[in-house]
RNA sequence: GCUCUCGUAGCUCAAAUGGAUAGAGCAACAGACUUCUAAUCUGUAGGUUAUAGGUUCGAGUCCUAUCGAGAGCGCCA
């Protein structure tokens, strides 16, 4: 809470003065008179010193311009009460007050698609929770890298040119069709028959190597793949800085893994390496045939990205069931001494269909994402076909983002197409579409309001509400910030976007005939517009111009 | 078998580091459109937070046990 930093800092004195050091946090009032809340002095209660505590309290408080009142009950709750006239001031400054005052470079990992496989449903929070930190982070003044990190290596990619030349298929006439319909043949394969099985894990061990042969197969299904990718990513509206692959960090392996085994942090056990520190179940570094493993590359890929860039925080956008392996990804790291940068793993939970079982086609297979975006896209045309592509586009975006960035990433959730899509309730439709009512009716006043100061006096409940409601934009940004949680701002989109429509519906606004009542609430609709604007951006979606 | 996560209204989900009376949306019910506005708004109802104990000024949140669900577990990524 960056208006309020001087507060929280002198509290903090007196803390740090009296009880020791504590932080002081913001929390969103219980009580609806208020704004905010302070509950650092509830535990003090019984405190002996607790009187002389209350009392500076007191003092700071009421010396702080930007509190108009305030109470602290007998059990010590302390609510605030904003001052709006002061605090409106800085509604539009509010860009400024969210950077943080210490920028660092993050680097996002997205734990990307692999090779052979189309984009499908398992990717689909992976985009959208990866676009949404890499905006807040933005707009929190740090600089920020998007890195896909393709799986191009490993046995899947083996498993594939093993089929194909044991098919003996025309890898010069492959199309993406023929690619996705030959990994999954592959691999079930790779399961039943163990003489194919032999086959991929040499050719697996000759990607390693460098083999030129091996890698000019590779090299071709790549880049057939990357295509189709990235047209599945345009329909989205996704974009990466970095294209980075497994196979980009390939020639740093050998090294990497002589100086572990000479500083005496890996050691061969059944010719395979693993670490040296003590863990549960062991960490298995490279396979007992020298090839590499998952855990080999990412602990490689760090090195590369450290060489590359400065970076002081990774964050690996990757799904919970993944935790084991990132959880020996840090610890290794750690172990390792590969430097003193923070590394998170933002886990996610799995979209499932409406009976609780993962999200798949009738076949069977993951649903390609191209074809969810298409359904989506079908169904809004159902609800109204007189938007054009372009807004059709946006809209069916915004339907996959909010659904998906509206629950806790952790929560394993359902997807429900008509749910999704609807008009009413918290959908992306709905937030769209106070949006533009509220574009709508300042186009439609031929006043500008960029000149209108608010008369206090002459605010309404449903201005108040809404103005109160705005007040709460750092909490929430800090919020998501500190915990990488997107779903706190597409909650709080929600929550303007509703009190918004209620101060909307509640009267004709450009037939009032106080001109301080409709200059208030022309300026409110004003910053509701930046408001809304800014949470679209936090989370990743582009804001219609009409619906 | 071992490890981890989860169980909140009929349904789908919130509730940061333990804080006051556990909140939204959908569905249900009752209302509001000759309008800048219905792709909307207003109201009502809906809960022993799986169960049983414990920790403390205070527990959905921490600890223990039980029941139920899911995931992961050295040569896939």
């Amino acid at each position: 809470m960056y208006q309020l930093l001087n507060l929280i800092n002198n509290l903090e004195n007196v803390l740090g003065k009296t009880v020791g050091v504590e932080s002081i946090s913001l929390r969103i009032s219980n009580n609806p008179k208020f704004d905010f809340q302070i509950n650092n002095l509830v535990k003090l209660q019984n405190h002996k010193h607790i009187k002389d505590i209350e009392s500076s309290f007191s003092e700071i408080i009421d010396n702080e311009a930007l509190i108009k009142s305030f109470e602290i009950t007998d059990t010590y709750f302390i609510n605030l009460e904003i001052d709006i006239e002061k605090f409106s001031n800085s509604f539009d400054k509010i860009k400024k007050y969210i950077k943080v005052r210490h920028p660092k470079t993050v680097l996002i990992d997205y734990g990307g698609p692999n090779i052979g496989k189309p984009l499908h449903v398992g990717h689909l929070r992976s985009l959208n929770i990866g676009k949404s930190l890499y905006r807040i982070y933005s707009l929190a003044g740090h600089s920020v890298i998007s890195d896909i990190h393709m799986g191009d290596w490993g046995m899947p990619i083996a498993q594939i040119i093993t089929y194909i030349e044991e098919k003996q298929i025309d890898i010069e006439n492959i199309n993406i069709d023929d690619l996705e319909k030959i990994y999954p043949e592959a691999s079930k394969l790779y399961l039943k028959d163990d003489e194919f099985k032999d086959l991929a894990q040499a050719n697996n061990k000759r990607l390693n190597e460098n083999n030129s042969k091996i890698l000019k197969k590779w090299k071709k299904l790549k880049n057939i793949s990357i295509k189709s990718i990235k047209e599945t990513l345009d329909a989205l509206n996704h974009r990466f800085d970095l294209w980075m692959g497994e196979s980009d960090v390939n020639h740093l392996i050998p090294e990497m893994i002589q100086k572990l085994e000479s500083e005496g942090k890996i050691s061969l056990d059944d010719g395979a390496y693993i670490s040296n520190l003590v863990s549960e179940p062991k960490i298995l570094i490279t396979k007992s045939d020298g090839s590499y493993l998952y855990l080999t590359t990412d602990l490689a890929t760090v090195l590369n990205r450290l060489k590359q860039n400065k970076i002081d925080k990774t964050l690996y956008i990757v799904d919970k069931r993944q935790n084991l392996h990132f959880e020996q990804l840090i610890k290794s790291l750690n172990y390792f001494d590969f430097g003193d940068e923070e590394y998170h793993h933002i886990a996610f939970g799995t979209i499932n269909d409406s009976n609780g079982n993962p999200y798949k086609t009738r076949e069977g297979d993951a649903k390609k994402l191209i074809n969810l975006f298409k359904e989506t896209s079908l169904q809004i045309k159902k609800i109204n076909s007189d938007l054009d592509d372009g807004t059709n586009k946006l809209l069916a975006n915004t339907v996959l983002t909010f659904s998906d960035l509206k629950t806790n990433r952790m929560t394993d959730y359902k997807f429900d197409l008509n749910k999704f899509t609807n008009t009413s309730g918290k959908t992306g439709i709905y937030v769209q579409y106070a949006f533009v009512r509220a574009k709508k009716l300042l186009n439609g006043s031929s006043i500008n309001t960029s000149k209108i100061n608010l008369n206090i006096a002459d605010l309404d409940e449903s201005d108040l509400s809404l103005i109160r409601g705005m007040i709460k934009f750092e909490y929430y940004f800090n919020l998501a910030l500190e915990n990488n949680e997107p779903h706190h701002l597409a909650d709080y989109l929600y929550e303007l976007s509703n009190l918004f429509n209620s101060m909307y519906q509640n009267q004709n606004i450009l037939e009032n005939k106080k001109e301080t009542v409709k200059f208030n609430k022309l300026k409110i609709s004003e910053f509701f517009i930046s408001y809304s604007a800014l949470l679209m951006e936090c989370l990743g979606i582009e804001p219609v111009e009409k619906m």
